[in-house]
DNA sequence: TTTTGAGTTGTTCGA
DNA sequence: GTCGAACAACTCAAA
């Protein structure tokens, strides 16, 4: 192997260990970090930003915004150990390759990704340094259950979450998450990476994610803040609140989640301790739970059933007759459908780059059942404008609304968004929040403007079709069609 | 192998 | 206003 002078310089130093960060943007609890620092040898953490994957699904604005933000509160991390996060933009196996050769390391180290395109970048890491002198080593530590570990009594993957999660919980308790030891054994070269200001993951001109700070500090301690005011409030209540978007009954968690900045394990152990110091807890703390476990759920389907991001998961599906209408979806996307309701999600989406659970079930029903948009344009434009966008979720949860997905909702199901919002937005709070040009309706109409009478409309300031949509369709006429074109799957 | 019970989140209709 | 039943048939998981 050609040494590189700066190689050179080490030589008569223990070799360096390069720990690859992916979706794992932390420290604590990382079991593939933890190893490279226990061996006492030097450890050179980097970063890859590689948009050119084949089969890559490349991340949206909002998830950048994340990103950026992420690094550099991993960077600080590091920087208080006295370690440098190297970053590099480009395609990965050249420039793990590269790295390599700038610092002479003989080992990589990283953990796990369940996306199909990222368990093939894996193999050709493999590969590339299959025959050079340069040990790649892959750790797990982003789920809780890895895939290999859950299987029905054939020995196959489930497809029903009841029982997985049964499965899953038989096990007893995870294993107890473990913080970085405090020293890092560091690596004394420098070693040459690129600025994270010059990648320009943030968005400007304009600037559209300038609240987002309000809402969103990311990084693994804004993730434990998220945590605590969930284990000190939403907790308490977290069965019936996690279904009213205006209350902050929800952790907020999942960007966080996404990016790795807190392990599942230790939101697990937090949430179980919090349990534990009240018995009254336990309910909720077992509902939350399994909340963690519908994300281990969908990762466990994803990797096993790889082309559930491209096409139904039910065979019969495979023929829905979809529509096409550019300006149907248009007016999906930017909240203009005159469904307050589902207006609200849509808008509450584009200005923060999230969405209340509940309210991301009624757009998508909206758009799948009552609209006949393909599912897979709903999941584009969640993926775009997500700050939580992550494959496994948002494509098993797409499926699961059009019900096309594993373990899917009926084929009967289809929300009225009426209905929705006049149950779970009670005050009306939400809708007044994000379609402000309702906020003066009375309840009686909040979610039905189009029956107010034209004295009221007048009298809080609204003119339909002017300043807030007409619906455009018809509540019963979409559901009678929706069950059609389902009843339509059963004809052969 | 066969059988049996069950399957996140809903809506509508009629009594 | 409240309540229970119907809304398909199928697949999955386990006994």
């Amino acid at each position: 192997m050609i040494q590189s002078p700066l190689a050179a310089v080490a030589i008569g130093m223990k070799k360096p260990i390069i720990y690859w960060h992916r979706q794992d943007l932390r420290t604590d609890d990382l079991p593939g970090l933890q190893a490279a620092a226990a061996s006492g040898r030097p450890v050179i953490p980097c970063y890859i930003l590689d948009d050119g994957a084949p089969g890559h699904w490349a991340m949206g604005g909002a998830s950048r915004w994340w990103l950026h933000h992420s690094l550099v509160s991993l960077a600080d991390d590091y920087a208080s150990r006295g370690v440098v996060l190297v970053l590099r933009r480009g395609e990965t196996v050249s420039l793990l390759e590269q790295l390599v050769q700038d610092t002479g390391a003989d080992s990589i180290f990283f953990s796990r990704m369940y996306e199909p395109w990222a368990s093939d970048l894996e193999q050709k890491v493999n590969a590339a340094f299959a025959e050079q002198d340069v040990q790649v080593k892959r750790y797990g530590g982003s789920l809780v259950f890895e895939p290999e570990t859950i299987a029905n009594l054939s020995g196959k993957p489930y497809k029903v979450f009841t029982p997985f999660w049964r499965r899953c919980r038989a096990g007893g308790e995870p294993a107890v998450p473990k913080a970085l030891a405090q020293t890092i054994t560091q690596w004394s070269q420098p070693v040459p990476g690129e600025n994270l200001a010059d990648w320009q993951l943030c968005p400007r001109n304009p600037d559209w994610s300038a609240q987002w700070h309000h809402m969103w500090s990311p990084g693994t301690q804004g993730a434990r803040a998220k945590v605590a005011s969930f284990l000190r409030q939403g907790i308490t209540n977290y069965s019936e609140g996690r279904n009213q978007p205006a209350l902050q009954c929800t952790t907020r968690l999942s960007p966080h989640l996404a990016f790795g900045e807190i392990s599942p394990r230790e939101v697990w152990h937090r949430a179980r301790s919090a349990a534990a110091a009240d018995t009254g807890l336990e309910g909720q703390v077992d509902k939350f739970l399994s909340e963690l476990g519908w994300r281990e759920f969908s990762h466990h389907l994803l990797h096993h059933f790889p082309d559930i991001p491209e096409r139904a998961f039910k065979e019969q599906f495979r023929r829905f007759p979809w529509l096409v209408d550019k300006g149907n979806l248009l007016a999906w996307q930017r909240g203009q459908t005159g469904y307050p309701m589902v207006d609200a999600g849509m808008r509450e989406l584009w200005q923060t780059g999230f969405m209340h659970n509940r309210v991301r079930m009624i757009v998508a029903s909206f758009l799948t059942k009552h609209l006949l948009i393909h599912w897979r344009q709903g999941a584009n434009w969640f993926w775009d404008t997500l700050l939580d966008a992550n494959l496994a979720n948002n494509s098993s949860g797409w499926q699961w609304v059009a019900g096309s997905g594993a373990d899917a909702s009926p084929y009967f199901r289809i929300f009225n968004p009426i209905t929705q919002g006049e149950k779970f937005d009670v005050g009306g709070e939400y809708i007044r929040q994000w379609v402000p040009e309702l906020s003066r309706m009375p309840d009686r109409y909040l979610n039905c403007p189009w029956e107010a009478p034209q004295s009221v409309l007048e009298s809080v300031g609204v003119a339909l079709g002017d300043n807030y949509p007409f619906p455009i369709v018809d509540h019963k006429c979409a559901r009678a069609s929706a069950l059609a074109a389902l009843a339509s799957l059963g004809e052969n």
